[in-house]
DNA sequence: CGGCTTTGACCTGCGC
DNA sequence: GCGCAGGTCAAAGCCG
């Protein structure tokens, strides 16, 4: 298994998430540190950059490279928080791409939205974490200034629309980036593994509560 | 045989 | 308008 560790930025680590912070004595979490961004002022973590991805990634990369926490640790987890705006994935509502819906080529992704987003980035040598739910991969693309592809996976509880992406970054291939995209509506599938999926929960809970933002 | 992965094609958005 | 990059689809293949 694989033991992520997680911190936080020195500032956030603060009492903003301590509750959250008990989410992450998950066993196999050993004493996790979190690093969480909230992009709540950063607007333009969502598109505004085509790169918007990459540079999410890269934002996590430089605020982690700052530290050594991570040479230390071993390994190391960051979380962003993608607050952006509550858009609701129009697709994901009916990703089943009807032909009909295929020949009107203009009706299809109409409108680009967008779910809140939860990165994680793992120091760990295997690319996908065992989260407790079951993905099937759909797809995988070559990014760019990255030599490793990035993956796609999308779960495979019937009416769950919540999608990630894997990814590990190009300067460190030792940390993964995971994003989560979407909120499970349904209990886990594996409650014996590490429970990673809870500290989306409890992220979002956090969130709600306003004690993230 | 069913579920999952692989992989090329396709679509969309954005910058130039 | 064109090209590039990201994201998704779906057919084919693989594996238990």
């Amino acid at each position: 298994m694989e033991n992520n560790q997680m911190f936080f930025p020195g500032s956030s680590s603060s009492a903003s998430s301590s509750s959250s912070m008990a989410a992450f004595s998950s066993p196999n979490m050993g004493s996790p540190q979190v690093l969480l961004y909230s992009s709540s002022g950063t607007a333009n973590y969502g598109g505004d950059d085509r790169s918007s991805s990459i540079s999410r990634h890269s934002l996590l990369g430089s605020a982690m490279g700052t530290e050594n926490h991570a040479a230390n640790g071993g390994r190391q987890l960051a979380v962003k928080h993608d607050d952006d705006d509550h858009y609701s994935d129009d697709r994901a509502e009916h990703h089943d791409q009807s032909p009909a819906a295929a020949d009107n080529s203009s009706g299809k992704m109409k409108k680009k939205t967008r779910k809140p987003k939860y990165a994680f980035q793992t120091r760990s040598q295997v690319d996908i974490l065992d989260d407790g739910y079951r993905w099937r991969k759909y797809g995988q693309k070559a990014v760019k200034a990255n030599r490793f592809p990035r993956s796609y996976y999308r779960c495979t509880y019937e009416g769950c629309n919540v999608k990630k992406q894997v990814q590990r970054l190009s300067k460190d291939e030792g940390i993964v980036v995971t994003t989560y995209e979407g909120m499970h509506s349904h209990p886990i599938d594996k409650p014996n593994s590490d429970n990673f999926e809870h500290i989306l929960s409890q992220m979002q809970l956090a969130n709600h509560t306003g004690q993230l933002g």
